[in-house]
DNA sequence: CCAAAAGTGTTAACTCTACACCCATGA
DNA sequence: TCATGGGTGTAGAGTTAACACTTTTGG
């Protein structure tokens, strides 16, 4: 009790969006004893430093990234070799960003940054590639009860984007017409007024979602819930 | 980073059910700063010691009981002052129990042990009364989409233990008819075909639930999942 | 005028909600 | 026979699911 000896480490799990595919921001280590490999942007709390402080710290040092969705995701430690170094629990988070305004540069401890399709990624070192299955599970299941879908996407998009996003997420086809309705029938999307065009094709409306009042609806009870055939 | 000095301490809030109340296990504390005040049964990680484990021997140790269901509910380490004896983090975990089945004794670290009822706690120490709200938390959201409701009763029930049950933990009224209903077109429910007396009225069949069939059904894509109006 | 993606409405099936009376038991 | 809690059905409202054609644009 006296002379515990566990260390403790935070490990953010950072998702991207951008055109219909999913990602996942790893560095490249530069020390240690996965030196070269790919790993999570994480690292060590430091004396009397707050976990989320550590983990935005450590995201920033190595990524130059700072997110606006950061949240606890899940402690590792059950099991106890999960690092060769020793004794080392992991507090996980889930962050999710928009690689598009995010200037990403390798730093300290990490040689390499980029981002990783969530369905080709490397083996990882440790036990990093569960823990980015765990934060996959969660994203899946919250994006069905709480609009952070949004923060995948920049704050201005067309609903293809929305709707190309939960089909990427959920990795399942849904119905454009009833995913539409349910999610207009909220309220929360404002239309810029502009047009986007996405290519070829008809251009599609300009949304914006609406934050403040998505705040405001929430506190009085209101529930974001969206379902899938 | 190599002599990070932060220690790793488990809290377990177990919840238990009887007569129309929720409790939570306390001990006292017979050592350190908190000498003679109720806190929840935790303590520090051994080194080399998975987080799971830890958790189950110090309730075991200081309480003498052993539940059956335990998850992880979160990690606290925002503040680093939560603990006067320095940085201590804590993984707290949501126990859930049935007092009648348990024999509750105080050992090593505690003086005492006792439920307490959950709207009649007394000023906990260190952040344990925001654990202990976090734990409910996801209690009440949790009921909604698993069965671990059951978890609270024994084996063997009443139909009215489980409808009490839910209108104790989501403190709301809820409708006796559609719950019913509701509950057992599941069909997770087996009659024992046995009556229990309830004290006074007409007694009440008794059913068991089927943790086994539940599983099978799980694995192959049912969701277990219950609105109230 | 062709290809590509955006935008739109209806119906049937299902689920949820609200609600009140009879039944079995013990005192 | 009374008090107490157990057990039961239905109709209207609301929600979900399934499904295909027209519009706008660029090439």
């Amino acid at each position: 009790m006296d002379s515990q000896n566990i260390k403790v480490a935070v490990d953010p799990v950072v998702f991207g969006y951008e055109n219909g595919s999913l990602f996942i921001l790893l560095i490249k280590q530069k020390y240690g004893p996965m030196k070269g490999k790919w790993v999570l942007p994480g690292g060590f709390v430091k004396y009397n430093e707050p976990l989320s402080v550590a983990v935005a710290r450590e995201l920033k040092e190595e990524t130059n990234v700072t997110v606006d969705y950061l949240e606890q995701l899940f402690t590792f430690g059950d099991d106890v070799n999960r690092d060769p170094r020793g004794h080392i629990i992991s507090i996980a988070y889930l962050g999710l960003a928009n690689p598009k305004q995010l200037d990403i540069q390798a730093n300290t401890d990490a040689s390499d940054v980029n981002w990783f399709e969530i369905n080709k990624l490397p083996q990882l070192p440790f036990d990093h590639n569960q823990i980015i299955k765990k934060g996959l599970e969660r994203l899946q299941s919250k994006v069905h009860y709480k609009p952070i879908g949004f923060d995948l996407l920049g704050d201005e998009f067309v609903f293809s984007d929305l709707e190309n996003l939960y089909r990427t997420i959920l990795q399942k086809e849904i119905d454009r017409r009833n995913f539409r309705k349910k999610i207009l029938s909220f309220g929360l999307l404002e239309e810029t007024g502009e047009l986007r065009k996405t290519g070829s094709g008809r251009p599609g409306a300009v949304y914006r979602f609406n934050k403040r009042k998505y705040s405001q609806l929430e506190s009085s009870g209101f529930h974001f819930d969206i379902k899938f055939a």
